[in-house]
DNA sequence: TACCAGGTCCTCG
DNA sequence: CGAGGACATGGT
């Protein structure tokens, strides 16, 4: 599996899409977290958004916003049930109050092996909190990532294809090549894809 | 209306 | 291990 070619021709095909919405919306140079808020964001974000259409979270995170809850001392404090009263448009709101106020009490050094012991960090949170927050040379896998590559023609899981790609592809477009993947993701190699019009047809299986 | 969305936890075999 | 269900709202 020939990964930058693959990276190249979404590049080619999309433009540089930006992988996080900081100031509100997607742009390279704006999805560089530069205080310890916006990390606190980003993370907030990455719990937020599991199994959930970022248009839904982003009215959560305006409330967070407005209830000035972007601190970890401030999560703490309030209590889950008011907290998922603010973040219910992102579903699961229950779920998510509680996995916020478990990531508020974390104190321990950020690494994978720490954040994957909080209750409702998954490999792919950890990795996105690692990757977009603390901008470290991990790649985040996830449903469209696993979608794509498995009709492209890899079968694998999550660290069998995270593996793959971080065995062949230069760190610097890990979050970037993340990106491409969510826009042809959403876009043509849906659940329903439209193989025809896709860049990658030539080079997949499943067309 | 029914299906889906940038997962994770828990249970069971 | 991996499959299957629970968790929930909003858009199309």
């Amino acid at each position: 599996m020939e990964v930058n070619k693959i990276y190249n021709k979404l590049l080619n095909e999309f433009g540089e899409q930006g992988w996080w919405p900081i100031k509100g919306k997607y742009s390279p140079e704006n999805s560089y977290p530069k205080n310890n808020k916006q990390r606190f964001e980003i993370c907030t974000g990455a719990i937020l958004t599991q199994n959930t259409s970022w248009k839904n979270v982003e009215k959560a995170i305006e409330n967070l916003r407005r209830n000035k809850l972007f601190t970890k001392q401030a999560i703490k404090k309030i209590n889950a049930k008011k907290l998922a009263k603010i973040i219910k448009s992102s579903g699961y709101h229950n779920q998510k109050a509680k996995k916020l106020k478990e990531f508020a009490e974390f104190n321990k050094e950020v690494n994978r092996e720490n954040l994957l012991q909080i209750w409702g960090i998954g490999k792919e949170t950890a990795d996105s909190i690692l990757c977009y927050a603390y901008s470290q040379p991990v790649f985040v896998v996830d449903a469209y990532t696993l979608r794509i590559f498995s009709r492209l023609g890899f079968q694998g899981n999550y660290d069998s294809t995270q593996e793959l790609i971080m065995n062949n592809l230069d760190p610097k477009y890990y979050n970037e090549f993340h990106a491409l993947l969510v826009k042809l993701g959403k876009d043509y190699c849906k659940k329903k894809p439209l193989c025809r019009e896709c860049c990658l047809r030539d080079i997949c299986k499943f067309f």
